[in-house]
RNA sequence: GGGCGCUUAGCUCAGCUGGUAGAGCACCGCCCUUACAAGGCGGUGGCCGUAGGUUCGAGUCCUACAGCGCCCA
């Protein structure tokens, strides 16, 4: 045994193992870029800096990691570029619950305080996520780590909203907004989860005042906005109401009165056809309002509560919106201007992070002209130089951008990137700045203020491809990376930020910012519910690392990356890859147990058909494995993977080399050593991108410690000529004939302990072919001995195996019963049957003949010619097992 | 209401350009054979949601329907 060979522990443990690669990797610099001709770069989706690591996660960076290494070790300059988002909501909204705990509020505390305590949260738990990510063992280049809040990226951000607004596509107005009363603050559209909810009908009496012993009948959902109604609509075409239109009615409960507007907006069919109108507090109403040239009337403070106006009576004053409901039903009741109340469920509009039901709400907000954006970012994808993978994921694309609303970037919260506009107390003008002016660029004067609010957390996001590399400055990473060459991310933000970076890539650097898109399936749990706390069906990635390893844990995700929309995650999958890697360990440990002195060799070529066939299908599986990721089938490359290893380098060959390892012959030896190792090393290399530490820890056995699989290359061989394709045609008949032999033991129950006696019947091109393998054959069959027959002979008593142009024939005396292999050869004469029936049925069919191509008939008549043969040699097999059994019978 | 997706073995899912239905798990046998029992060998199991259509040929393409799910309004 060689010096270099280890000791590696019988099973499985990859804790230790993982810790310690990952450790070699994080002191080296194998993750940074390195001088190649060509360059590949993956900007990451960054996590939320206080976020933790959730499966969604580990499945999409798992995919990058799988490019990145990928390509890197096809030599190509490669950058995946990390960092992390500082995710305004969602981190504010933490910092403010430990600051409850105190009993402390952010308003009491002043902006500077609050802001502080962010930062000491972020320095404190913003290195979570980032560790977890190494655990993974993605293999971002750490030292170009940047966070949204950095300098650099702030600088861009404002850089951004300066040259938006000198062009005059940023601009600020007063607009209903989606308003979040428990967080105060306005949020998009996009983070409005609309949910069905149960709620009630309410059918108002709304006083003629021409005659207030007549009422028109409103139903609303919402009683308590009455307040703020301008008007009451019916349709136009409405013959009930055709009378009134034009009319007043008296607003209960106040002394206003509104008009009986027609607008086309109502339906007759939905309640009474009549609905009262409140411009400032429903989206539809609003539009309705400008139609009508109706007044806003703002009923809610920011908190939705009722405001202190003389709009809203004295008595609701600051009463809380659903006590309001409630007192208003109440008063109406009272009033006998109540008519009644169904039970009616509806749409609600919840904000995403907060929960809490939305206002629609009348706010002052900055806005970008998304229109002039958008269009370029439409134009990138149809004329192809933006790619979906899947394709089809362009439609939603398309849809959102092709009815895109301009876009609400202000956000009333204190984390993020303040809005570099001044607002001037002695003139009306806004000085909008890269740098924090001085005084009013209007009148000069030095009573400016800066506007309080921050930037929709999106607003930097959507730079994040060449904000990171170093955008505004002209630098040599946005030269050499970008544009970057994927995307990979789940369709849930396909709006949120694939659109936005596309928008403000297109816009700001001119190009796109990036080539493909690869959208990729959500996680759910084995039942298929989204993962969520409150649910508490979250699996943890660590914990998975934990128990099973980061390996198991990324083949898994891989093998589970199919093109779907979500992706099952059953636990007991990665428990059965952890199998996969205790596989894959115990293999290369035996490969060092036997390698002698010999090394690998790249460009070895053997001269047995063993070890050409196993170099064969080291080949093709790395043709696969490439093409596999090439189109992004990741399932299908860790598939071909699994299939090479365990079906093929374990099952059969590790098998068959035996003969020469354990043998006399020290050049069959010796090339047998090489080849074992060689395809180990091959192999290995073909993993790698999937599961990194088993893969690297193991090469180092086999290279020797101060070798790095992680920077070296892909998989070089060329083992694919036709001596090679020709030595893997005999190997697969060597297989036949074991299989053939095996399914005899197997189904006749026979133990494998015992050697069998086998005989096969085929002509002699076959027979030399075989006989070559005589000794794997026997090996692998467990044969005492191994006879030759000529192709028709028919052997008495045995039983048979039909195989192409071969029949495999085992004495069966003492062994098993004739009724036995008569039940075997009668199931397996109903298979054949079925199938004899299916191809010759096809083949009689003349019109198949004229349009099939040529070589499909010509395959499925050499199928069916093999198949008659086997059927002929099974029902002679049957009439000499009826035979076997009478003469048997006569004997007792 | 508009759009998208899914329906294949008991379970979870592959099946890319139409050419003899696959995997993992589960299950049933026989085995602790000196890399691995986290294993080996063999095996059972499918009118590919329904109904039409195109085609010599459909799990694959088209249409309708049913059920489930998602997105947008």
């Amino acid at each position: 045994m060689s010096e270099q060979a280890p000791e590696l522990v019988k099973a499985f443990e990859p804790h230790a193992m993982e810790e310690a690669i990952s450790e070699q990797w994080l002191q080296s610099d194998a993750f940074q870029p390195k001088e190649g001709d060509e360059s590949y770069c993956i900007v990451i989706p960054p996590p939320n800096v206080t976020g933790t690591l959730h499966m969604g996660h580990a499945f999409s960076y798992t995919m990058q990691d799988i490019l990145i290494r990928w390509q890197r070790m096809k030599g190509k300059s490669t950058l995946w570029q990390p960092g992390t988002d500082h995710a305004g909501i969602a981190t504010q909204m933490v910092v403010e619950r430990l600051l409850d705990k105190e009993g402390l509020h952010r308003r009491d505390m002043g902006r500077e305080r609050f802001l502080d305590r962010v930062w000491e949260w972020k320095e404190h738990s913003g290195g979570t996520i980032v560790g977890q990510l190494k655990r993974l063992g993605c293999s971002c280049d750490w030292s170009r780590e940047r966070f949204t809040l950095d300098e650099g990226l702030s600088e861009a951000v404002r850089e951004v909203f300066v040259r938006l607004y000198e062009e005059g596509l940023i601009y600020r107005g007063k607009r209903l907004v989606n308003w979040d009363p428990v967080l105060e603050t306005a949020v998009s559209d996009l983070e409005v989860q609309h949910e069905e909810e149960n709620g009630h009908l309410w059918h108002m009496c709304y006083p003629l005042v021409d005659d207030p012993s007549k009422h028109i009948i409103v139903a609303t959902t919402r009683p308590e906005t009455m307040f703020g109604d301008a008007a009451v609509a019916v349709h136009p075409e409405d013959e009930r109401y055709q009378d009134l239109i034009g009319k007043q009615v008296q607003l209960p409960l106040t002394d206003r009165t509104i008009p009986v507007i027609a607008d086309e907006y109502v339906d007759r069919a939905f309640g009474t056809g009549c609905v009262k109108i409140t411009p400032a507090h429903d989206f539809n109403d609003y539009e309705v309002g400008k139609r009508h040239a109706l007044p806003l009337i703002n009923i809610l403070t920011p908190r939705a509560h009722m405001v202190d106006e003389e709009t809203v009576p004295e008595k609701y004053h600051g009463m809380e919106r659903y006590e309001a409901r409630e007192n208003v039903v109440a008063d109406l009741d009272a009033a006998g201007l109540l008519y009644k109340i169904d039970e009616h469920t509806h749409q609600v509009g919840r904000g995403d992070r907060s929960h809490a039901i939305l206002e629609p709400y009348l706010t002052d907000q900055w806005y970008v002209k998304i229109q002039p954006l958008a269009d370029p970012a439409i134009k990138a994808v149809e004329d192809g130089d933006i790619r979906f993978v899947p394709q089809h994921w362009e439609k939603t694309y398309f849809e959102w951008m092709r009815n895109i609303q301009d876009w609400c970037i202000s956000r009333q919260l204190w984390w993020g990137h303040r809005i570099p506009a001044w607002y001037c107390g002695d003139c009306e003008h806004i000085t909008v700045s890269r740098t924090t002016p001085e005084r009013c660029e209007g009148c000069g004067g030095t009573h400016i203020r800066q506007d309080e609010d921050v930037l929709d957390t999106w607003f930097s996001s959507g730079l994040w491809p060449f904000s990171t590399l170093g955008w505004p400055n002209d630098t040599k990473e946005l030269e050499s990376f970008y544009p970057t060459n994927v995307l990979v991310t789940g369709f849930d933000i396909i709006f949120f930020w694939v659109a936005r970076m596309i928008m403000m890539g297109m816009k700001f650097t001119g190009k796109v910012p990036f080539r493909d898109v690869y959208i990729h399936a959500l996680i759910r749990d084995a039942s298929g519910q989204k993962m969520s706390k409150s649910k508490g069906n979250v699996v943890d990635p660590l914990e998975m690392v934990e128990q099973y390893g980061s390996d198991a844990l990324r083949f898994t995700l891989a093998h589970m990356a199919t093109p779907g929309r979500d992706v099952k995650l059953d636990v007991e999958r990665i428990g059965s890859n952890r199998n996969f890697m205790n596989k894959i360990w115990n293999a290369a440990r035996f490969v060092f147990m036997n390698r002698g002195d010999a090394s690998p060799a790249g460009d070895f070529v053997p001269t047995s058909d063993i070890n050409r066939w196993v170099l064969f299908e080291l080949d093709t599986c790395a043709r696969e494995v490439d093409q596999a990721l090439v189109e992004y089938r990741f399932n299908e490359a860790a598939s071909s993977l699994y299939a090479f290893v365990w079906g093929v380098y374990c099952d059969w060959y590790v098998e068959a080399a035996k003969v020469a390892l354990y043998g006399e012959d020290e050049a069959a030896k010796l090339e047998t050593q090489i080849t074992m190792l060689t395809a180990l090393d091959g192999w290995l290399r073909l993993l790698h991108p999937i599961c990194p530490f088993i893969s690297e820890a193991l090469w180092q056995t086999l290279h020797g410690e101060s070798a790095r699989l992680v920077s070296s290359t892909w998989v070089a061989g060329s083992w694919n000529s036709p001596e090679f394709a020709s030595a893997a045609g005999s190997m697969r008949h060597v297989m036949q004939v074991v299989s053939g032999i095996r399914s005899i033991r197997g189904e006749m129950n026979i133990s494998p302990a015992r050697k069998l006696a086998a005989s096969v019947a085929c002509d002699a091109v076959l027979q030399a072919d075989l006989a070559a393998h005589e000794d794997t054959i026997r090996a692998l069959a467990r044969l005492e001995s191994l006879a030759w027959l000529p192709r028709d002979t028919e052997l008495e008593g045995a039983a048979v195996a039909p195989l192409d142009g071969a029949t495999v024939y085992v004495p069966l005396a003492g062994l098993v019963d004739v009724e036995e292999e008569l039940a075997r050869l009668d199931k397996a004469q109903a298979k054949l049957a079925k199938e004899i029936d299916k191809m010759a049925g096809r083949l009689s069919n003349p019109k198949y003949r004229d349009n099939a191509p040529a070589e499909v008939v010509e395959k499925a008549e050499l199928e069916l010619d093999g198949l008659r043969t086997r059927q002929g040699e099974i029902e002679a097999a049957i009439q000499r097992m009826h035979a076997l059994k009478k003469a048997t019978q006569a004997g007792k």
